[in-house]
DNA sequence: CAGTGAGCGAGCTTCCGCTTGACTT
């Protein structure tokens, strides 16, 4: 029997603060928040003052039952979750969940993993904290009280399963807004005047670049001005060299890794948070959902003696940084690597380039500064007084934390003058070598990618490092917005070149526009915009996570009672939620594109129960109106009159074939061919609206083809190929391609093979080529007992019965288990929960 | 699961933050 029974959030920490407690401590975990509200109906009781109605989810009540029996035989719990906001809530919801007595539950925090840390607070329990937990409380009931009394309304007024939250429907007007911005950009062109110089002096014959420091509206005055420059001295005015200096930035938090991942390694939020969990968990990097700017002690001691040793004591600068983020709670560390010390680690490709990402910009951090000079010269030309050429050159002079690590812009339109700028002295003429008048176009404003959208939803104070991923999911689950690439346009500009005392002119072009990976919003998503902020322009306010923030803070302090503000909000809301019931129009986006000419009757475009469609005809005359569903790429918001129209020229006869009518047309799955009731797929190569009898037909022959090779693989497959190992080899085709059954082992041979192309050696070396996979998975076998298995996993080893995993218990060696002893464990059914498949979204019929 | 789109309407959808082993056919 163990005494002490600590509870931490999360698995991973509870295994490594486990060896720092000794044996009398057993540590487990909670996995988070173990209760919430209920998922049916609102889960407040408004009448009995905003009372919280809390459940413990099918999912967490293994968890719970299985703490609450540990805690059962323990003398002591300890209540060690996050030291914030949500881990406050989380331990009262574990004492109230496992109905522990308040005698009987200590509440500790710690600041970083370490033994030192952990035995510390140990020795300085206190309570939970009641005000803290209210003001979780308030922040919990407020965000389901928005989220559940404005969804329904968009159902009714919208389109039913859409979704609105103080979060995501704030990042959904970031978007938009950034559309309507860009859509209502107005370019304006100007003219860039360079030139280079040649100056000769006792250094040498040299040339460098200097810009003009005017720029020209017209090309009129572009022009004017080089032609007047064919005749003009240049001299130098005047030469300015100062120091500057470059300092690193701050290690890495949840966002700005989401951030730096996506620019420099091109990966998505939701992969970033994937590898950066894999990497915890393994034990490589400390925790990956934080806001916290903070490197412990012992890391910066590591980071010290590292950066030494690598690049000399000189680059050594230990800093403390502090969040300016607003809201944040600093529960952890930044994050950086366990072990400072390992400059790579064992790991697949994305893995090793995602921790030498963490590792470059934890080191650089507590590197010193760059040192650098930037010189400025100013060059005169004769006849002119406002107009001067101004060359800029910068020198780093030490390196610093640049040896390490840069980080990157959004903007790669910001490469600045670098480079050195050859010796010369005040009053010496350097001579004209060429110079060029080029036409530039004011640059729209960017769209945002989602590590961008991260970094303002962050600087705004809304959502949390453990949020930005999942918020970024849903509203492209909701369909609001879209993530795609933009083809670029090309446009001309015009280009004005001196030399040799001539004019030359040229009109080139160029692509411009071009981006890769942004969000945009779609016709849903602006229309529930526009209606939010039409009706809820409060809750879609910038500020108002913020302001609501401020009031969490001061419940958190005891200075506000977490109903009575509940209670205030409350009062005002549910009244705009009435009313907009009552009194708004359902939002459609409708717009009136034009008369169609074949009926004389209205066109129009708007959003249907079933997505973007084109109306032809009213809704309110006694004819019923024609519809057609929009393309792929098509947008209420742009599409003409005319493609409206061809959009009604589908279905269409293509011919006929075995006396049956083939129709072509776009269903739910893309552009598709019917004959006879049978639906065959058209792939992209051919357009339906073009397509002819003739290709119609080949389509249909090749599906047959492909449905007969089908069925005869079903008749054919399984396919005894032969016998190793005593055991048969067969050939079998699944949902994942051809596999090898052999005995109860299933081998995939991946979606290339061919399954007739297997013979019976090809099989074994198959077969040989996994055992060695697996060998390093499967740490014992038991003879005729071929479904229990001891195994390697994630998160250590663990026995398998084939359907179900079994902790190993502690003390036991895994190498030395017999088929009894993992019989007692099996028998004894401390199974972890099986996985549950992801539920298929329902459709929507 | 591919001709839908108003209307009748049961019962469904939805929030934000915590945390999240392996075992395929």
């Amino acid at each position: 029997m163990v005494k002490n029974l600590v509870i931490v959030e999360s698995p991973a920490k509870a295994k490594t603060i486990e060896k720092f407690l000794g044996s009398e401590f057993l540590v487990r975990s909670s996995f988070g928040h173990v209760r919430d509200l209920t998922k049916k109906g609102l889960g407040v009781d408004i009448e009995g003052g905003f009372k919280p109605l809390y459940e413990i989810s099918a999912e967490k009540a293994k968890i719970v039952s299985d703490l609450k029996r540990a805690a059962k035989e323990a003398e002591t719990v300890w209540l060690a979750s996050d030291e914030d906001r949500e881990g406050e809530a989380i331990a009262w919801h574990l004492k109230e969940a496992l109905s522990l007595k308040e005698d009987k539950i200590r509440r500790i925090v710690f600041h970083e993993i370490t033994k030192n840390a952990i035995l510390e607070s140990v020795k300085n329990p206190r309570n939970i904290d009641v005000n803290l937990v209210n003001a979780q409380q308030a922040r919990r009931v407020l965000d389901r009280l928005v989220g559940f009394e404005i969804s329904p309304i968009l159902w009714k007024k919208i389109k039913p399963a859409l979704s609105a939250g103080r979060v995501q429907s704030v990042a959904v007007r970031l978007i938009v807004e950034r559309e309507n911005e860009i859509k209502n950009f107005m370019t304006v062109s100007f003219f860039r005047v360079v030139g280079v110089f040649e100056i000769s002096n006792t250094f040498g014959t040299n040339t460098f670049q200097a810009e003009l420091n005017i720029r020209f509206k017209t090309e009129e005055e572009a022009k004017t001005f080089l032609e007047k420059c064919i005749s003009v001295t240049y001299s130098i005015a005047s030469i300015d060299k100062k120091p500057a200096k470059k300092s690193p930035a701050p290690p890495f938090t949840t966002s700005t890794l989401q951030q730096e991942a996506g620019r420099k390694l091109g990966l998505s939020v939701e992969k970033t948070m994937q590898i950066a969990q894999q990497l915890y968990e393994s034990g490589k990097i400390t925790y990956m959902r934080t806001d916290s700017l903070n490197l412990s002690d012992m890391a910066l001691g590591v980071a010290k003696k590292e950066i030494g040793k690598l690049f000399g004591p000189e680059y050594v600068k230990i800093r403390k940084y502090r969040t300016s983020t607003k809201g944040a709670q600093e529960a952890h560390e930044a994050i950086r690597p366990t072990y400072i010390e390992n400059q790579d680690i064992d790991g697949d490709a994305t893995q090793k380039k995602l921790y030498d990402l963490i590792w470059k910009r934890t080191i650089a951090s507590q590197m010193s500064d760059a040192v650098l000079e930037k010189t400025d010269i100013v060059i005169d030309i004769s006849s002119f007084v406002k107009e001067k050429f101004i060359a800029s050159g910068e020198v780093i002079k030490f390196d610093g934390f640049l040896k390490v690590y840069i980080e990157s812009t959004d903007d790669e339109s910001l490469n600045g003058n670098s480079g050195t700028l050859p010796p010369m002295v005040v009053g010496e003429q350097p001579s004209l070598e060429e110079m060029q008048a080029t036409q530039k176009y004011s640059q729209q404003p960017y769209r945002y990618a989602e590590a961008s959208l991260v970094r303002k939803l962050e600087e705004l104070g809304i959502g949390r490092p453990s949020t930005y991923a999942p918020t970024i999911s849903t509203i492209q689950k909701r369909g609001y917005v879209v993530k795609q690439n933009k083809e670029g346009v090309s446009r001309s500009y015009k280009n004005f070149i001196l030399k040799k005392g001539k004019i030359k002119e040229e009109t080139k072009t160029e692509k411009t526009g071009y981006e890769k990976n942004k969000l945009f919003p779609t016709d849903i998503g602006t229309i529930v915009n526009d209606f939010l902020v039409q009706h809820f322009v409060n809750i879609l306010d910038y500020n108002f996570t913020a302001s609501v923030e401020k009031e969490f803070d001061e419940i958190a302090q005891g200075e506000k009672d977490w109903n009575e503000m509940i209670k205030e909000f409350y009062a005002s809301f549910h009244p705009q939620v009435e009313k907009t019931l009552k009194t708004s129009e359902r939002a459609s986006g409708e717009r009136l594109l034009g008369i169609d000419p074949a009926s004389k009757k209205n066109v129009y475009v708007k959003l249907g129960r079933y997505g973007p469609m084109i109306q032809i005809g009213d809704t309110e005359s006694e004819e019923k109106p024609k519809f057609a569903g929009l393309n792929k790429g098509q947008s209420i918001d742009t599409i003409t009159l005319n493609e409206a129209l061809t959009l009604f020229d589908l279905p269409r006869i293509a011919g006929k074939y075995e006396n049956e009518n083939i129709t072509v047309g776009i269903g739910r799955f893309g552009p598709y061919i019917k004959l006879n009731n049978t639906f065959y797929s058209l792939g992209l190569k051919d357009d339906p609206y073009t397509v002819s009898e003739q290709r119609a037909i080949e389509v249909i022959e090749e599906k047959r083809k492909k449905d007969k090779e089908m069925a005869e693989n079903k008749s054919k497959y399984p396919l005894k190929i032969g016998e190793y190992e005593g055991k048969e080899v067969l050939i079998a085709i699944g949902k994942y391609g051809a596999y090898l059954k052999h005995g109860i082992d299933n081998i995939p041979l991946g979606r290339s093979v061919k399954a007739d192309s297997i013979d019976l050696q090809k099989a074994i070396e198959s077969i040989l080529s996994q055992k060695e996979k697996n060998t390093k998975k499967v740490i014992r076998e038991f003879p005729g007992e071929e479904r229990i298995k001891v195994l390697n996993g994630k998160y250590g080893p663990y026995i398998s019965n084939g359907k179900e995993n079994f902790k190993i218990p502690k003390g036991k060696n895994p190498g030395t288990l017999t088929f009894e002893d993992c019989s007692e464990i099996i028998n004894k059914g401390t199974s972890s929960p099986a996985k549950k498949k992801p539920v298929r979204n329902k459709k929507s019929t």
